[in-house]
Order: C-alpha cells, then structure tokens, then sequence
DNA sequence: CACATTTATGCAACATTGATGCATAAATAT
DNA sequence: ATATTTATGCATCAATGTTGCATAAATGTG
C-alpha cells in the first residue's frame, strides 16, 4: 500500500486534524488491507457489526472531506472509495489517476501511474475534474 | 436529438422488438425534449404522477437492455441516463463520447462529437469500455 | 373485428440506502 | 483529574430500489 503502513495511520488522522478513534483506526485498516475501493456496505461485511452505520456515513464523509479517501463514479448505485495518494490534503487533491472495474471479480482498482489523457472539449466549456473509468478483465481475472 | 423525432418513437420501439405503450412512448418523448441525461426521478417531476414508479424503473431497464439509452456513472446515488446514438443496438454500443456534468446548473449532456482518447493499460488488463466524465463549467452557465 | 395469448402496468409490501436530532460516551486540552 | 470539545449510537424518518401477483393493455390469429 504504499508508504502508508498501519503504523502511519494514527499520524494521518493527525495531519488532517481529526482526533483518533476506534471507528477512524478500523476503516483505515480497511482500506489498507483491501487491495481496492470499498463501497459503504462492504464496511458491514468486512468489520461485521462493531460500528453503527451512521458513523461508518460521518466517517467516510469527513475522510472525503479531509482529502483522505475520494469517491469513486458508478453506474450502479453504490458509490465507491479509494484511499488517496499521500499528496492530497484537504484543498488539493491529485488524483489524476484512471479507475479500473473488473467485470469478473467485481473489484475496482486505482491505476495510480496511469495518467489520464488530454481531453480536447468543445468551445465554452471548462472543465475542472476529469473521471476516468474503465471496466473490463484485470490482471488478476485473465 | 439528432435524426430521432417524436415521429420515429414507435419506429425506435418496434425496431427493438417492443410493443408500443403510453408510458414507453411518454419516456422517450421526455427523453428527446431534455437536452441532456436524466434520472430516475426527473420522470415523476415532468410527467407528473402519470405513471407508477416501478413502472419507470422496468422501463429504463428495458431501454437499457435493449441498447435504446446507456447510463452514465456518478459519484452521488443516483444513475443517470442518455438517448444513445441511432447507430446502437442490443449487442452493440458505440457510445465512445464523453460525458460533461455542469457544476453550476447540475446538467449533463453528452458531448458526442468528443472522442475518448486512447488509454493505456498496463500490461495484463483488457478494457471492454471506457466512461469519461468531466465537470466543470458548461457553455451556457459561464 | 372478436377473441386468445402475450406482455406491460399498477398496487402492495418489503429491502436497502442515506440523513437528522439528540443524549451519551470518548477523546483531547488545561 | 477535570472541563471541554468532538464522535458515537440510537431512534426515527425519507428516499430509492425490488419482487410477487392480479389486472389491464397490446399484439397475433382466425
């Protein structure tokens, strides 16, 4: 995962000012140990019932607002999210990375040294964010 | 809107084998008037309450399966939807424009003369279909 | 055109997902 | 160790999506 290792997770919670909690701790691991993005409910699975779903909603909803994790859009109706790069922070984020769906497995995955492309719009029109996702077999699946 | 006329709904449904009804007919006219994607509750608002919700829902499914309309991810709760392009069918998408979701008037249209650029995968992963979604700021709210 | 058959619709009921207010519990600051 | 701030859990509610089944509407056939 990165330069992010368990042991960082309490000094990330401090980085973005937020106090360390049970809740916050255990939703870090999660994602840390998943190789992938998790969408709310695989909070449920995966922690069984240790915490309420109202705050696993607060949680996740401060972590995006903080920088930490970022949404992920889908066609279905749960959203996903992913851990971010550790140079995000809470009014910048860079994740310039291209998300990638298996249809096999049902997994989604940041494909972080994929860059997205140039997008050439139409006259008049600005763009701010680009998302970028591809569905299809991954490595692991083929 | 293109070469799709209220004239040529039942056209439409009869090419993709669908018997004609008020609410299949109402839903595509809907469709055609908005200049952009819409979702699911947008069709209780403009038609009022002249069709049940389950029906709107089985109806969508439909088009979906049948190539009429294709969906278009996001990262709130709810999926949004878009005329496809008279050169789809039931197997066959040639969706390949990109989407552009307004973050002044919330709109998104689909911005078909776009191509998506090539993307390049890393080794071992084949993509079967690629979503661009862009935000920012469209033509009309600057 | 009338009738049989197929298909779509509407209703009821239910399941899932997400949001809010408030009292309690836990974490931080002093 | 205690006061203050913040997070959590519970209850409740709202919105969204699903399923089974009876009825209604559309299509196919004589």
């Amino acid at each position: 995962m990165g330069n992010k290792t368990k042991a960082s997770i309490t000094d990330m919670l401090r980085a973005s000012n937020l106090s360390i909690t049970d809740t916050r701790v255990k939703i870090l691991e999660l994602f840390m140990d998943s190789n992938g993005a998790l969408e709310h409910s695989s909070f449920e699975k995966l922690a069984g019932h240790s915490f309420d779903r109202v705050t696993v909603y607060r949680t996740l909803q401060t972590f995006l607002d903080k920088g930490i994790i970022h949404s992920i859009p889908t066609t279905d109706t749960s959203i996903r999210y992913a851990l971010c790069k550790s140079d995000c922070s809470e009014h910048d984020h860079h994740d310039h990375h291209i998300h990638f769906k298996c249809e096999e497995c049902g997994n989604t995955i940041c494909l972080d040294d994929t860059n997205i492309p140039e997008i050439h719009l139409p006259k008049g029109y600005a763009a701010h964010n680009i998302d970028v996702v591809v569905s299809g077999v991954c490595k692991q699946c083929k």
